[in-house]
DNA sequence: GTATTATTGCAACATTGTTGCTTTAGTGTA
DNA sequence: TACACTAAAGCAACAATGTTGCAATAATAC
C-alpha cells in the first residue's frame, strides 16, 4: 500500500461532499472550494478516494462524472447498486435509496454498476 | 411532425448500427462509414433518429456516448430498462437482454433510465 | 533541521460534443 | 424536366471535460 499524506485540500473535497445533498461534478467541488485550488488537484485526489473507496461515482447523462461519499463501501470491489437519479432542470445527481437486484452474468467479471434515472426531480416538479 | 427527407448517410447510419454486434460511439459510427461522412453530420443524424426513437443510447462509464437501434420502442417516452454492459477491456458498451424493475419515484418524472454495468465481457475474460 | 517523496500547480494538450452559418441536395409542384 | 422550398450536410471555430509531463511545494519520518 503506497503512504499517503493528509492534506488541507484533501480535507476540504471531504467537508464539500460531506456537506452534500447530492453527487457533485469536480466543478461544482471547485466552486465549494474554500481556497484556491487547480482543477487537477480535484482531479487526482477524487481518483485516490475512489480507489480508496472513500467516494463512489457516476457518469451523468451529459457525460460528466459525479462524486459522492461512501457510506458503506467494502474497500475492495465495492458495488454501488442503488439508483442515481440526474434532474434534466437542475442537473443535480442524486443518490437514491433503492437497490437492483444484479443479474447474475455468466463469464461476465462485474466490478461496477451505474445506475442512473433521468427526468424531473421532486424539488422542481412543483 | 416536421418533414423529413431520405439521405444515402442516414442510411449507413441505420445499416452500421443493425450490423452492429454491440452499441457504437460516434467516432466507431464515423469510421464505420463507406463514404466520407462530417461528425457534425452523424451526431444530427443520431439526434434526430433518437428524438424519433429510432435509436437510443447510454452514456458509458468513459462519458461517451454510445448508440444502439431500438428494437420495440414505442415512439414518444420510450424507456429502456434493459441494462448495458461496457467492458474495460475491449471498451465495448453492449445491450444485455435484462430488464430492470424500475421502482416508482412518488414526486419524480422518470423520462430515461440508463443501466450501466462495468467490467470484463464474456469475449475478454477467458 | 534535513531528506524523502506524496501532493499540488501549471501549461499544454486530447477528446467529445456543440454552434452558427453556408452549401448541397431531397422532395413536391408545375 | 425545371424550379422552389428547405431539410440535411459541411465547415470552421468553439466549449467543456478531463489528461499528461514536469517543476514546485509541503507532509512525514528520521
Amino acid at each position: 500500500m503506497k503512504k499517503t499524506r493528509n492534506t488541507q485540500k484533501q480535507d476540504f473535497v471531504i467537508d464539500i461532499l460531506t456537506n452534500a445533498k447530492h453527487t457533485m461534478s469536480v466543478e461544482a467541488i471547485l466552486k465549494a472550494m474554500p481556497i484556491k485550488v487547480n482543477k487537477t488537484t480535484v482531479y487526482r485526489i477524487l481518483e485516490r478516494f475512489a480507489e480508496k473507496g472513500k467516494v463512489h461515482f457516476v457518469t451523468g447523462e451529459d457525460g460528466k462524472a459525479y462524486y459522492a461519499l461512501c457510506n458503506d463501501c467494502n474497500i475492495k470491489h465495492e458495488m454501488h447498486n442503488h439508483i442515481h437519479f440526474q434532474c434534466k432542470s437542475c442537473k443535480k445527481v442524486t443518490c437514491l435509496p433503492y437497490e437492483i437486484d444484479v443479474p447474475e452474468l455468466k463469464n461476465f467479471e462485474i466490478q461496477e454498476t451505474q445506475f442512473l434515472m433521468i427526468g424531473i426531480c421532486d424539488m422542481c416538479i412543483s
